[in-house]
RNA sequence: GCGGGUAUAGCUUAAUGGUAAAGCUCCAGCCUUCCAAGCUGGCUAUACGGGUUCGAUUCCCGUUACCCGCUCCA
């Protein structure tokens, strides 16, 4: 990344030409809220265009969904969201730091007093770092933002805005079985729209109220119904290649790895630099309980290596509590796992069942729960694992337009010196992509050819048109929008059709023919 | 949510208890045969709400937003 870039200059960019405004900005704005100007709406529908792409339309084995964003409010009861959003805080008014409730009453061995809706410290609690008794009562810090169905404000017609994404999948999987004919491994993504109402938004638009996600779930067989098909179960020690295609055999934890790779492949293509990419895996308290791995892939933004995109390992976890609180099955029946259970004899079977039994009581489940999903597993069916890649659209929005930051001087054949600020975007992601322009405008056979060009490109491309000022102040602007090219047409074009192509990077021009040019940019665009 | 800081035009800055200035950008026109050229003209600002005052952009209070440090990030 660019060492020298602070927030604010990017901001000011950002809002000179158009990517990011506040939201709100005539009124005093509003905390936590964003807009994308022409620039930005541009930049991230090309993101997440590139993103479909990828995940959903150049692969057979996914397929996309687009929920609602409120949904029934037994969906946040089931996934965690409705507790878990909820952890009443105190503050310390001493020394003012702030405490989870129910962690500093377990620390000090007495109970959280809970009522219907509020909750109260019992006498005596103190400060774990000061030991001042000073403290606020505990308040709800629920991040959900809440909002009432139908015109009546009362407790019974509560509902909220979707925190995740992720949760409308696990509750419409039954339906994409039953209509997308697909077998596990496949997977299920989805883009759109978030809400959290975090406590404190800060670096820019990197952590927002509204924001918007693309999330896969991808559901893989459970190792034990793999090793039940393929005989055994491929890990990581067995060095698959994570890049060729997914095979049968692969255990989890390939799976994991196979998407880590494929999403960071993303990233580089899209155009962020290998060295500043990082991954964080999570360990110990950092894990969520139900979670087997968690990885983080981080990006050096300008404050800090922060999180573009978590790709957690959940195993039957969600899909299991959906099946719990509605009361439906969540069983997928796989044909190739009942055919492979049938060709066993009896004391295969057994042999299978005990060792089975044996790793998941170490894992501190229950034999009668092991027993139940080896039965399951005979008959073909089970619950399917699920590998999780979420990403941030807006953070890698932000990522983007701070890698593409970049401020170059030079001294020109006169010996003035120049500063160019330019926003070096792969052309796959690059707002505008062409801009077309005339050499001078005063010339009606050469502004009309122009014209001409511009009108067959626009077709293809999303192009931009200028003919004001001089042609240098145009190529300028074109580096601050971060377009990748700029045609111009001028006299000889008129003669032999042939046009100047400038490149953002290098300033270089060459002269080419229609047809070269549009070649050129299938190419190179994607 | 706490503490500190900041708030003048699209951007960067100036000034002032009494007409808010400039550069760049932007727009229009002229000119212009390839890297922010020149000339002419134009649009645009004291974050919001109170208070003190004859008069507040300036002093005071509150609010909002942004930045930094905590906190938070299920």
């Amino acid at each position: 990344m660019n060492k020298t870039l602070d927030l604010e200059t990017l901001a000011s960019l950002c809002k000179r030409r158009g990517f990011i405004f506040q939201s709100s900005e005539l009124y005093g704005g509003i905390n936590g809220f964003w807009d994308y100007g022409p620039l930005g709406c541009e930049l991230k529908r090309n993101i997440k265009d590139a993103w479909w792409k990828a995940v959903v339309r150049t692969r057979e084995d996914v397929v996309g969904l687009e929920a609602s964003i409120i949904m029934h409010p037994a969906i946040w009861k089931a996934s965690g969201h409705a507790d878990g959003f909820a952890d009443p805080m105190v503050d310390c008014k001493d020394c003012r730091k702030r405490f989870r409730a129910d962690q500093l009453c377990e620390e000090q061995g007495v109970e959280l007093i809970k009522t219907e809706a509020t909750f109260a410290l019992p006498d005596g609690v103190q400060c774990p770092a000061c030991g001042s008794k000073n403290l606020t009562p505990p308040r709800s810090f629920n991040l959900m933002f809440k909002t009432f169905v139908g015109p009546v404000e009362d407790e019974t017609n509560v509902a909220w805005l979707r925190p995740e994404t992720a949760q409308a999948i696990f509750a419409q999987f039954s339906n994409i079985v039953a209509t997308a004919r697909q077998k596990v491994p496949f997977g299920v993504a989805q883009m759109g729209k978030s809400f959290r109402n975090e406590i404190n938004p800060r670096n820019y638009t990197f952590r927002s109220r509204e924001f918007e996600q693309m999330e896969l779930e991808f559901f893989i067989r459970p190792d034990e119904a793999v090793e039940l098909i393929c005989g055994h179960v491929t890990q990581l020690d067995d060095k698959p290649d994570l890049m060729g295609p997914p095979q049968a055999s692969w255990g989890w934890n390939v799976w994991l790895h196979y998407w880590i790779e494929q999403r960071l492949t993303w990233y580089r293509a899209i155009g962020l630099p290998e060295a500043d990419l990082e991954q964080y895996w999570q360990v110990g308290d950092e894990l969520a309980h139900y979670a087997r791995a968690c990885v983080d892939i981080e990006y050096a933004f300008p404050f800090g290596v922060q999180e573009l995109e978590g790709i957690a390992a959940r195993a039957d976890f969600d899909l299991t509590q959906h099946q719990t609180h509605s009361g439906k099955h969540m069983d997928i029946f796989d044909e190739t796992l009942k055919q492979a259970a049938a060709k066993l004899d009896d004391p295969a079977r057994e042999a299978f069942t005990r060792k089975v039994v044996t790793d998941w009581t170490r894992q501190g489940k229950s034999e009668e729960d092991a027993r139940a999903f080896v039965a399951k597993l005979f008959d073909g069916k089970y619950i399917p694992h699920v590998i999780e890649p979420s990403a941030g659209t807006d953070r890698l929005a932000l990522a983007l337009l701070s890698n593409a930051y970049d401020e170059e001087t030079f001294t020109d054949h006169k010996g003035k010196t120049d500063t160019r600020t330019v926003m070096r975007f792969h052309p796959s992601i690059a707002p505008i992509k062409l801009g077309v322009f005339p050499l001078v405008k005063n010339k009606p056979e050469l502004y009309g050819k122009a014209r001409d060009i511009f009108a067959q490109l626009q077709r293809r491309w999303n192009c931009f048109w200028d003919e004001s000022g001089a042609i240098g102040r145009r190529y300028r602007r074109m580096d601050e929008a971060g377009t990748p090219w700029c045609v111009t047409v001028d006299f000889q074009t008129l003669d032999d059709d042939t046009v100047t192509l400038r490149e953002r990077d290098n300033m270089q021009q060459v002269r080419l023919s229609l047809s070269d040019l549009v070649d050129k940019l299938d190419a190179e665009i994607g």
